[in-house]
DNA sequence: GACAAGTTGCCCGG
DNA sequence: CCGGGCAACTTGTC
């Protein structure tokens, strides 16, 4: 190495939220010690394999990432690549410290709940070991838990606030990129680093919420650097996830990241221009949208590159007089919203991603409530709910599947499965639906569906997301909802997008392409599709007819939600902690009484 | 206490 | 494509 003799480092680095080599700032830290070794590590976190749920589409999506960044690694050092290693990191890391010498430790920052408390637990064991651990913020534009502490240590809820405390951060501007770096350290020579003779603990399965996923037994912990002993990247196969239905087109990797950014920036009229509420979640082939929040999700891309490109762009326009939106609806404005949700979620920590126990949220008297975990850790596994209405639980099972009859929700939520990947506005659309605009089911179910099936899966932004559409935290103009009908019209008036993915109605004429249980019955059967609950009918395909009669649900829900907002509790309250909420809302949890806290005000009022 | 602002509603009229 | 009515939320500022 031209840069002199290397120290006697002998570094971990340990890969988790940060899948790239580019403007990594703890990579650059790592590398920055000059050690004589290095050995870039992931390990499978059984949380994640187990615990959390990742549909098929997610779990390739990250192998393609972990398989990207190996080569990039083998590139610049043909003795390296990503050393992936198969048990639960709290046991392994200690083992893996003695095994290789391990003077230090460096990871990027990770304020999510659960990965703080793991964070914890390792740096402890390190210092138990005499290891030193370098822990570096790269995954946001600011630190989180900085912009709390600017906010006065409050959760922030709304961009202004953002902009405020970032102001006092750098003047609103996050660092600089680093740039990727050009030679890699050896790591050790071979039988140094085969762990063949190193005890190794396999992961408890049980609970295992993807399941339902799985095709074969899951054999990824039983060799702990894989199945040809080279700590390869698994296969899906040795994950025992069925391939077959990973068939999104978006693929992973941190070159395929960076090639996507730097086709946006050459397009400065793109950058320029772009404003969120104008773009289409009609649009397909090519969508609206940069679909770079997955590679944000697992660090393919870094955002404060993302940030600095897009800042490049505009000021090139800036000098040539040309005009540039501006945030929050701009790009820039985008990323602030991820990072206003990561700092809430830091603010608020553990209960961020429910309403049980949650002092930033609205509680309001949904239907399928998640059912409070008397005592249970944090790690909540198969969240139970209580199936307070039959009705409401036979909605939400259509819901998820892409079977409520209205074309326009059953297209989104069709193609969140096939590619899982949706619009921002169309994610708008069926969180509507589901809880303030239509079904009135909790927004924790809805959540749920998102985690298993988003490839751009971030608990901040999704949880954050689904309160702001159900009026839980974040907005509160719930008499604004969306119509499954007119929405979709609006963006897509021949409705394309509604014959790509609900391909029984693609021969419907555009006048009934949106409600197509009122197309006349002779031209339901000359357009080859029959709208009716009966399967067996006729001898063509069938659409069902529409779950239920939708302003007469709008009206509903939006009379519950006055009621709901009256009552005025939020998630961490006594009423909600010990069930006595019920009384306030009235016991029958009938939609079409009338709203109970209204009298209640008024009889205060006298 | 009034008033404005808040990334992305719908419907109708011009 | 724009504006107002619809019926009406919270937060921040004056």
């Amino acid at each position: 190495m031209k840069s002199g003799s290397a120290s006697n480092k002998v570094v971990l680095y340990w890969h988790r939220t940060d899948l790239r080599l580019h403007d990594s700032p703890a990579l650059h830290a790592a590398l920055a010690l000059n050690p004589s070794v290095f050995i870039p590590i992931w390990t499978w976190d059984p949380h994640y394999v187990y615990r959390s749920r990742v549909g098929p589409n997610r779990w390739r999506f990250l192998l393609e990432c972990q398989s990207d960044l190996s080569h990039s690694y083998s590139q610049l050092n043909s003795k390296q690549k990503l050393w992936v290693v198969r048990e639960a990191p709290l046991t392994v890391l200690p083992k893996l410290w003695k095994q290789w010498d391990i003077t230090h430790l460096v990871f990027e920052k990770d304020t999510d709940s659960y990965a703080r408390d793991r964070d914890d637990a390792v740096l402890r064991l390190a210092h138990e070991a005499g290891v030193e651990v370098i822990v570096k913020m790269g995954r946001n534009l600011f630190d989180p838990d900085e912009l709390v502490r600017k906010n006065g240590g409050k959760p922030t809820m709304s961009i202004s606030q953002v902009e405020k405390a970032a102001g006092q951060i750098n003047h609103a501007q996050p660092d600089q990129p680093w740039d990727t770096p050009k030679s890699i350290p050896h790591p050790w020579e071979q039988d140094k680093m085969d762990l063949g003779s190193m005890e190794h603990e396999i992961a408890e399965p049980t609970p295992d919420l993807n399941s339902n996923h799985r095709i074969a037994k899951d054999t990824q912990y039983s060799l702990i650097m894989g199945p040809k002993n080279d700590f390869a990247v698994p296969t899906m196969e040795e994950i025992g996830i069925d391939s077959s239905l990973a068939i999104s087109p978006h693929r992973g990797g941190e070159s395929v990241a960076l090639t996507m950014l730097s086709n946006y920036i050459q397009d400065d009229e793109y950058i320029g221009t772009f404003e969120k509420p104008k773009t289409s979640p009609a649009a397909f082939e090519p969508q609206s949208t940069t679909l770079l929040s997955p590679h944000l999700h697992f660090g393919t891309l870094s955002v404060r590159k993302f940030w600095w490109d897009v800042q490049g762009d505009l000021n090139k326009r800036k000098q040539e007089k040309k005009p540039n939106a501006t945030i929050p609806t701009n790009l820039l404005g985008q990323l602030l919203f991820r990072d206003m949700y990561f700092a809430a979620q830091a603010a608020v920590g553990e209960p961020f991603s429910r309403t049980y126990g949650n002092k930033a949220v609205r509680f309001i008297d949904w239907h399928l409530q998640s059912e409070p975990q008397q005592g249970a850790d944090n790690v909540l596994p198969a969240r139970a709910y209580e199936i307070d209405s039959a009705e409401a639980e036979e909605w939400f099972q259509r819901w998820k599947t892409g079977r409520t009859g209205f074309p326009w929700i059953d297209a989104l939520m069709r193609q969140l499965k096939q590619e899982g990947w949706i619009h921002h506005l169309g994610r708008h659309s069926v969180a509507c639906f589901l809880t303030r605009g239509g079904c009135y089911v909790s927004w924790e179910r809805g959540a749920e569906v998102f985690e298993e099936l988003l490839i751009d899966h971030e608990t901040a932004c999704n949880v954050g997301n689904w309160m702001w559409l159900s009026c839980t935290a974040f907005f509160s103009q719930f008499y604004r909802c969306y119509s499954p009908v007119a929405f979709g019209k609006k963006w897509d008036p021949s409705g394309e997008f509604v014959r790509r993915y609900v391909p029984e109605l693609a021969r419907f004429d555009k006048k009934f392409i949106y409600e197509p249980w009122k197309a006349p019955i002779a031209d339901q059967k000359k357009w080859g599709c029959r709208v009716t609950n009966d399967d067996s009918a006729g001898d063509g395909q069938v659409y069902p007819k529409p779950m239920f009669d939708f302003d007469e649900r709008r009206q509903v829900c939006m009379d519950r939600m006055k009621n709901a907002y009256d009552v005025g509790l939020h998630g961490a309250d006594e009423q909600v902690l010990n069930g006595s909420w019920r009384q306030l809302f009235g016991e029958d949890g009938d939609d079409h009484q009338g709203p109970k806290a209204k009298k209640q005000k008024t009889l205060e009022g006298d």
